[in-house]
DNA sequence: TTTTTACTTTAAAATCGTTCTAAACTACTT
DNA sequence: AAGTAGTTTAGAACGATTTTAAAGTAAAAA
């Protein structure tokens, strides 16, 4: 499937904005990003866009799961194209995320869903720290 | 150990504002709670504070381990009286936390750590959405 | 194809959480 | 008591993100 068809099957319209978008977050390779790293990306692919318009599509892409957004307590907010169930490890010093693959984790042991609430994924968090 | 001592304890001078918090922060209760909802109870108590203080000593607290503050991809920083390594329930609609205690969850099988890093804590994430 | 409609992009302004500044104040040391 | 190092504060500044509102574009209707 082409980008311009996983925009439509996402109920996007394949605007000329999100295409450029689509062909450098969409090509498979899995990454974490901010806005402004995509901004860059897109200038360095000879192409330019709104820092408005970005935050737009992100938002938009997000929202139809073409992409994840990373739970962070950095100020500035990072998205994830792995959109597979999967966990991280960070460095809390530098804020670097490393993807770990889902079958890499066993959880044996879970507690029981709040009442009146659906499991809607679970992610786990490795933080590691640079050894002295 | 009162809130003074805890506070020398922890490398902090007990000053008049710090000691605000402490009681206010550490009495035993676990919460998540952000530096406007603490303003808002430093009022209720009677008492009041610049905000820049409160995000001071928010950190100061913090970066000696009297408080932690949560990863969540939400744009106001999240903190939690809960200092023992637990885990959460995160309902995504509402941005609501619940404890997790670390006995409830179990890690049957875990990555290996990258080269030159330690493991620094591992945080479990139950994302949960109210039922239909 | 033309027209109409709803949606999208944009630059610029606004917003909002958080941090900085610099002056006044306070806790601790001598 | 005097000195000094650390703390508080109001207000300004900052930086990420959102809003505004006008111009542009994609899809639908005619
Ligand atoms: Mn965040
Ligand atoms: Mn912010
Ligand atoms: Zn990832
Ligand atoms: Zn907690």
């Amino acid at each position: 499937m082409n980008n311009k068809e996983k925009l439509r099957k996402a109920g996007l319209r394949p605007t000329k904005q999100r295409m450029i978008i689509a062909d450098i977050l969409l090509d498979g390779i899995n990454r974490h990003f901010t806005a402004e790293n995509l901004q860059n990306e897109i200038n360095s692919s000879g192409n330019s866009m709104s820092i408005a318009t970005i935050y737009n599509c992100l938002k938009k892409f997000r929202n139809c799961g073409l992409i994840k957004q990373v739970e962070s307590s950095k100020d500035t907010a990072i998205f994830d194209t792995n959109i597979n169930q999967h966990h991280h490890f960070l460095d809390e010093e530098t804020g670097e995320l490393i993807d770990i693959e889902n079958d890499e984790v066993n959880l044996h042991k879970l507690p029981k869903i709040p009442q009146g609430y659906l499991n809607n994924g679970v992610e786990v968090l490795i933080k590691i720290k640079k050894q002295i």
